[in-house]
DNA sequence: TGGCCGATATGCT
DNA sequence: GCATATCGGCCAA
């Protein structure tokens, strides 16, 4: 069954970061006979707790371009995989988990002994079940990648930054409230998501 | 040049 | 729930 439809073009990304991270949640993310749902974002900015502001060498593409991949190494071991977004200002959105929807057999064998839930629930577990490494920073969006929109679009919740120190009561980050996949057991708890419709 | 810290994941208490 | 692995980038000296 197909799920999705309409490829997705570079103008996607070269709007507010915050709109972007919102639309990609439902969006299919393929590489080959890979493919998973995205159902967890977030949109960093110019805000404190961005790499553009603490990392600004490494993440001179969240300012320079959209529609690239950003692909950064953290705490030693883990990737992690984001878009850049905005024409002329810094944005990137982080994609946090995909719930897998093809080549499960694939994404097992990548991460073995793991639950199906935990193939693809975090920035760094989906970068392992794509297959995708750190010679990936810097390439265009659709270079070995495809992404396809929803035919109908999923319920978006939206929270508070996780996994960091600082702005964390920006309220940039976007999940599908349907879907199991998300990392941190879903709904943040202090801050209880809200209906995600119009940016803000 | 040294030291500190991080947009994480995992294992142990 | 909390400590820790592990290393590149960044800032202070």
């Amino acid at each position: 069954m197909s799920t999705s439809t309409a490829p997705i073009d570079a103008g996607f990304f070269a709007r507010d970061t915050r709109d972007v991270a919102r639309d990609l949640i439902g969006v299919t993310l393929r590489r080959g006979d890979v493919a998973g749902v995205i159902v967890e974002t977030e949109a960093y900015r110019d805000d404190p707790a961005s790499h553009w502001v603490t990392r600004p060498r490494t993440a001179r593409c969240m300012g320079e371009t959209f529609a690239r991949l950003y692909v950064y190494r953290i705490y030693g071991v883990h990737l992690c995989l984001n878009v850049t977004t905005e024409r002329g200002r810094p944005g990137a959105v982080l994609i946090r988990a995909l719930a897998p929807a093809d080549g499960l057999d694939v994404m097992r064998a990548r991460r073995p002994g793991r639950r199906d839930r935990e193939l693809a629930g975090g920035p760094a577990r989906l970068v392992v079940a794509l297959g995708l490494d750190a010679s990936w920073n810097g390439r265009r969006f659709d270079d070995g990648l495809v992404w396809t929109t929803p035919r109908a679009k999923p319920s978006v919740a939206r929270g508070p930054h996780i996994g960091i120190s600082r702005a964390t009561e920006l309220p940039w980050r976007f999940m599908d409230v349907a879907s199991p996949h998300v990392s941190r057991g879903g709904a943040p708890r202090r801050a209880r998501p809200q209906a995600a419709r119009g940016s803000a």
